[in-house]
DNA sequence: CCCGACCGACCGACTGGTCGGTATGATGAA
DNA sequence: TTCATCATACCGACCAGTCGGTCGGTCGGG
């Protein structure tokens, strides 16, 4: 079904550089038309706004990630197992491509108020993918009963600061190695008792 | 010994107000001039420009949180306990003042990438004080040792991501309602075992 | 000859910062 | 006491650059 990208898709990788690169204010569409084969009038043409091209972008590339994530989880029956490897995949899936990691955990909030409601929405999805995995572990007997609402976003928020970290710092380089840390504290926060761990 | 504020003060005042509802970007230099019984000039007589003006807020609201934490836990001299009540001021310094919240951990992201320095500087101050402490436990032998430098991090972070929560949804209402889930979580990962905890 | 796709010069709203000027009070010489 | 002088604090109309978005027009295929 594919053949040359679509217009539609030459604009969002051209968007994709520059947002993450400038963030949302600093990002002028003049710069964008100038990474594209195409001019000003045509990006309009697919495009009826800056936002709402920036909100396309985001969805496109929280999809990605997304996508990503279910499909390594979908090899893994066991709850526990399955939220270690949620880990692994955003740890590394992030790790090797710096530019979308700051494009989907920082540039996002540039936008001010008007990207509230998206970061809600993008968070969360997360956030409900680990809460499902933790309600299920509760129900397996793997781990004691807790408020798996909070703790969601809390493991969420943790590995979001973690890599943010990253970004701006560098260490640990690479993020990967962050990972064994990671998983230990979170899975003995929720009562996983400390075991020979499979993946690296 | 309270005269009138100086007018550095009311300027700050007021920008933290404007800052804090709609963001740096968004907000004008005009408007926080309206909400002052200053002029323009006046105004840039006291800052030499938008972005200065908005750092000092930042710094000023980041030192007088840091400040309530430092004082809260002069309190106690275990590093447990220490760790247990920074979390609670934190939790209801920001829990009680929502705007002042959404400013320090919302809103700077509208400046682009001018921000990242002073978020760097700003999530490391906290994240060291908490690995001080978590050093202290582990030499006290309270705690088993970790890597006391992600980990304070990834409190920072989980910390961070529950208020923005409630700062987006307004769940749970009050904060103050996770702060139980939030220490038995993260105490519990640094391997804390579970005790009869002393504040609600 | 119509229409979807595309072009790019242009518009106008917005905003950070400036600058010539003013009010007030301190200083101090006559 | 008085008045010239000067610095500080403050005023607000204005400017110049920027940038998202528009619109009249082109062009090739069906």
């Amino acid at each position: 079904m594919k053949t040359r990208p679509t217009a539609r898709d030459r604009i969002m990788e051209a968007a994709e550089v520059v947002f993450a690169e400038k963030g949302y204010h600093d990002t002028a569409m003049d710069e964008i038309v100038r990474r594209t084969d195409m001019s000003k009038g045509g990006l309009y043409f697919h495009f009826p706004s800056k936002e709402r091209l920036f909100f396309a972008v985001m969805d496109h590339l929280g999809n990605r990630l997304a996508e990503r994530i279910n499909a390594s989880i979908a090899q893994e029956s066991d709850a526990i197992a399955r939220l270690e490897i949620a880990l692994t995949t955003v740890l590394e899936s992030l790790g090797k491509r710096r530019r979308l990691a700051k494009l989907l955990l920082v540039q996002g909030y540039s936008m001010g108020n008007a990207f509230e409601k998206k970061r809600i929405e993008t968070y969360s999805r997360f956030a409900s993918l680990i809460k499902d995995n933790l309600d299920l572990a509760v129900e397996e007997g793997s781990i004691p009963p807790i408020d798996t609402e909070i703790v969601s976003h809390l493991w969420v928020g943790a590995v979001n600061e973690v890599l943010i970290r990253w970004l701006y710092t560098g260490k640990p380089a690479p993020v990967k190695e962050a990972l064994p840390v990671l998983k230990k504290i979170l899975l003995r926060g929720v009562g996983v008792e400390a075991k020979v761990s499979i993946g690296g």
